[in-house]
DNA sequence: CAGAGCCTACCAACTAGTAGGGAGCCTGTC
DNA sequence: GACAGGCTCCCTACTAGTTGGTAGGCTCTG
């Protein structure tokens, strides 16, 4: 367990809000120097570089995804529910306001102009995202509960692209139910 | 038709390459300047400020996609096939390396950091893509050429979101045949 | 002459990043 | 227990380069 200063953590966590916004390139040392109430120099102290920040900014997100996926898992048994909950996190999200987007999804769009060591980070995700959706696919066929088009793996990949399009949606028309919208005719649409 | 000076539409065409690669924040004037091989400060004569730019980019983005749209329906009357076709469109799109991105996709992930002028823009473009798939769809469904699983307008909007998060999954794995590996199986789903 | 188009020469604000110093805290040693 | 050394964290002060944007002047054309 690291108790240890809590400063690079406000740091990450006060970077991801401000990247969720806008990605790689609307914030700046500054932005978070306002927010967490230390100077830009001290943040480099704990993040030599940006490069550096938000590449471990994407490691802590996707083990903290890795991790809630295992536990989604653990809690629920069923593969549609675990689908159900998984667009149920995110719909939370964006009726909070909380984490109104994918940090991932919103770098992916950025990829030619992102350090190349924060694209890697950002493609681990997808692929680890698009494994574990393949092996609910894979259970739901299996048991019956999901209905697969075509192979489990391009079903899964299919439900990934159409997830993140709707994270898109929702912030092209304003409109956060419209995530919701979007992503429930999509699991009525695979249910058995 | 103006044939007046090409100097702005050198700008228009080279800002919008720019943009499809990182979004709003993350070319500048002087990136222009590089390309089209004039001074900055000539840029703010045709564009007085980037936001300006950008709203007259979308808008013309928007009028040729609308174009593109009414050309393609003028030349495909099958329902099924114009989806093909438009999707074929993007999936070149790609494999040219020529315009990689819709910038409408990329751009409403900045939503909460665009110019209001610039947002406005873009939630028009997807509402217009919206209307135009919708339509689509009802005609599909119509001639028994597309088996709907809600509403024309659910499918449509699905089939949208889809669509741009193939492209985001494109992006993120590094691999231009990611969007056709993700649409093609999409466009088997529908196909009656 | 008027205006379009482009220039040079600016500007203030902001960008990521560096240098160096001071305060506090742990640790080892006498 | 004292005290030196080193380490962590944060600071002020600074840098060079970039940002979007302005002022004003030149040239060419209708």
């Amino acid at each position: 367990m690291n108790t240890q200063s809590t400063r690079a953590d406000d740091i990450l966590r006060c970077a991801r809000a401000l990247i969720a916004r806008g990605g790689y390139n609307s914030f700046s040392y500054a932005d978070i120097s306002k927010v967490v109430g230390i100077r830009t120099a001290s943040i480099h102290h704990h993040f030599p570089s940006k490069s550096d920040l938000v590449r471990v900014l994407v490691a802590q997100y996707r083990e903290e995804a890795s991790a809630g996926l295992a536990r989604l898992e653990q809690a629920i048994p069923d593969p549609l529910d675990q689908l159900r909950a998984y667009l149920g996190y995110w719909e939370r999200c964006f009726a909070d306001m909380a984490a109104p987007f994918c940090v991932c999804a919103l770098l992916a769009g950025e990829t030619p102009v992102l350090p190349e060591e924060v694209a890697v980070e950002v493609r681990g995700h997808f692929r680890r995202l698009a494994e574990w959706l393949t092996g609910v696919f894979e259970r739901g066929a299996a048991q019956g509960r999901l209905r697969l088009s075509g192979t489990a793996r391009a079903d899964a990949e299919m439900f990934m692209a159409t997830t993140h399009g709707a994270m898109l949606s929702a912030r092209a028309y304003g409109d956060a139910k419209a995530f919701g919208a979007i992503t429930r005719p999509l699991l009525e649409r695979i249910a058995a």
